[in-house]
Order: C-alpha cells, then structure tokens, then sequence
DNA sequence: ATAATTCTTAATAATTTTTCTAAACAATAT
DNA sequence: ATATTGTTTAGAAAAATTATTAAGAATTAT
C-alpha cells in the first residue's frame, strides 16, 4: 500500500512545473535541484509525463519541460496511474486495468471476499485522487507561509 | 499501492480458520492446500499472526492453529497491518508508524501538499479496511454458493 | 519412554520490482 | 557550426518480496 518514489518525485516535478504553467518551460536539472531528486531518474518520469499528454518539452536554449493541460484538468490519480499503474490493490478490482486472478480458488465462484473488501478499497482511493487536481495541489501548496525553495530560484 | 501477496494469502488463510473457529484445528499443510498457498511461505505468515496474538497453535496430532480472538474482533486492516506494515501511502501520514520524511523539501515547512493528499488517502484506507472484520469477511464468503473447497476435505 | 506428528526458528536463496546511471543520439536556437 | 537541452535504450545496483530449507522443540498417542 505504498506510494512509489517514481509516483513521489513526479507529483514533486508536477508541482514545479504547475508554478510556471503558462510561464516558463523549466530544465530537468532546474526541476530536480528544487525538488531534490536525482536528475537521472527524474528524466525517465517526466518522459513518461510527456508520453502520456501531460507534459511538453523542447531541446535547446530556453527549452525544457512545460504543464500542457491546464492544472484543474490532471488528476493526483491520473499521475499516479501513469507512473505506478493501476490504483487498485489487486488486478481483480481494477477498472482500468482489470485482470482475473490466476490461482485464486474463488475467481470462478464471483464470490471472493477479498474481492470484496479491495473492490471498496480502491472505489475509495480513487475518489480521494480523482477528485483531487493538480490546482488544488498547488494552492495548498501556496496557502500556508511557501517553502525556501525556488521562489528565487529563477537565475 | 498494491495487496502483497503474504496479506493476500494471511487473508484467505484467515477464512479458512474463521469457518473452523471454536471447532477444530487447521493444519498448515490443510490450509495450504484449501487456499492453493506455498506451505513454505504460509508458515511464516501464520507464525506472525500467531506473534500478534490473533492465532494460537499447538504442535502434535490434533494439533494445528486456531483462531484465538472473535472473528468480529479482527479488522482487516489489522491483519495487513501485522503482515504488510502501515496502511499508510508514506510514512509522513501514518498513524500507527508516523515517521518524518528526510530529503522532503516541505517537511520542515509542514505544508507538503503531497502529505495532505496522502493523509486523505491513508484515511479513506483505514476507513474501509479497519471497518471490515473477519466475520465479515467471512460471512460474505457464505453468502453466494460456497466454493469447492475445504466443505468435504476435512478427514 | 518412544515414536509420530506438528509447530518453531533462523538462515538464506530466488525472484521481482524499484531505483537509478550511462552513453550515444536528436532537436532547437543563436 | 556550436552549445544547449531533451530522447532513447540498455542495463546496473539496490531493495523488497516471495519463497525454501533444514535442524530443532513441543505435544500427543502408544
């Protein structure tokens, strides 16, 4: 039941960009100084960010990474489900990535209580992050007193 | 965010020794075999259950682990809890294993917007799960046509 | 007592997943 | 052209998960 750090460091990355939407593109490097990730894994992530739709980039001077969908338009668990897969506990319940249980002595009878319980499991963290976009992500990152980081950042 | 396979197979060990709750003894090798688990693996996992004062066993003829606590008094959530660690996404929203996070450019700002998602999340988990007890679990398990298994398989 | 049965413990092996790095390559702006 | 930055692929390193093994200890039946 745990958050991975690729999930972790690319909701990190999705913060920052989501400061300089409509603004700036931000290098990787810019990115993962702020946020204190290694630059190397980070890339992987933002790449399957842009694969995805999320994310745009360009080589060269002033290029970089930029936000290409609005940020009350992506989901926590959209992030998530990209980087990590499926927000269900177990394959049987997911239902954008449903799978039969090989092995489980009940997947014929429909009537598995695990089943059971994960099915309401993953229905309520997935209303937990569906419901919650990188927007509101945002401000109630800005809501209290800002962090040191990168307010200044910017050379 | 995924059930490991040693909650997965605690759990539906677990329905076995609710069905034979103040009745018989199971044997590992009985349960392993009415729930398709690695006898091998299952020892460890019911060893823990056992360290956690949910199972009692005895070795020798009869002998074989039981259900020691009410099937209502166990949550499932307890059970992963024993077997996989805290509900929690990240530890930083853990209530049962609260730890802060090193390296978390927000943690000293106490406004890490990624800890408020998480907490949500941990306690829409905690929610589901510290709310299903075995009995339950177990009686959802009766109520369609039971499975194959274990009705006839006792000797 | 002895033997058969069954749990107990600890070490560790195998496998898979996660995390991260490297290096050659391609695109962009000046 | 050149410097800058993203792209891609492969794969190494580390960690976690999933199991296996084997020697040992407790219990019951005889």
């Amino acid at each position: 039941m745990r958050l991975s750090r690729k999930s972790e460091y690319g909701l990190r990355a999705l913060l920052e960009l989501t400061k300089a939407y409509d603004q700036v593109a931000l290098r990787r490097s810019d990115i993962a100084e702020a946020q204190h990730v290694p630059v190397g894994f980070l890339e992987t992530i933002l790449l399957e960010l842009k694969r995805a739709g999320i994310l745009g980039s360009r080589p060269g001077v002033q290029g970089g990474y930029r936000l290409i969908k609005p940020p009350e338009d992506v989901s926590v668990g959209q992030v998530i489900r990209i980087l990590d897969g499926p927000l269900a506990p177990i394959p049987c319940v997911s239902r954008t990535a449903y799978q039969t249980c090989q092995d489980c002595p009940y997947s014929e009878a429909r009537n598995c209580p695990i089943q059971n319980v994960m099915f309401d499991v993953r229905n309520a963290i997935a209303g937990v992050l569906d419901g919650y976009t990188l927007r509101a992500f945002y401000d109630r990152d800005r809501k209290s007193s800002s962090p040191k980081i990168s307010q200044t950042s910017r050379k």
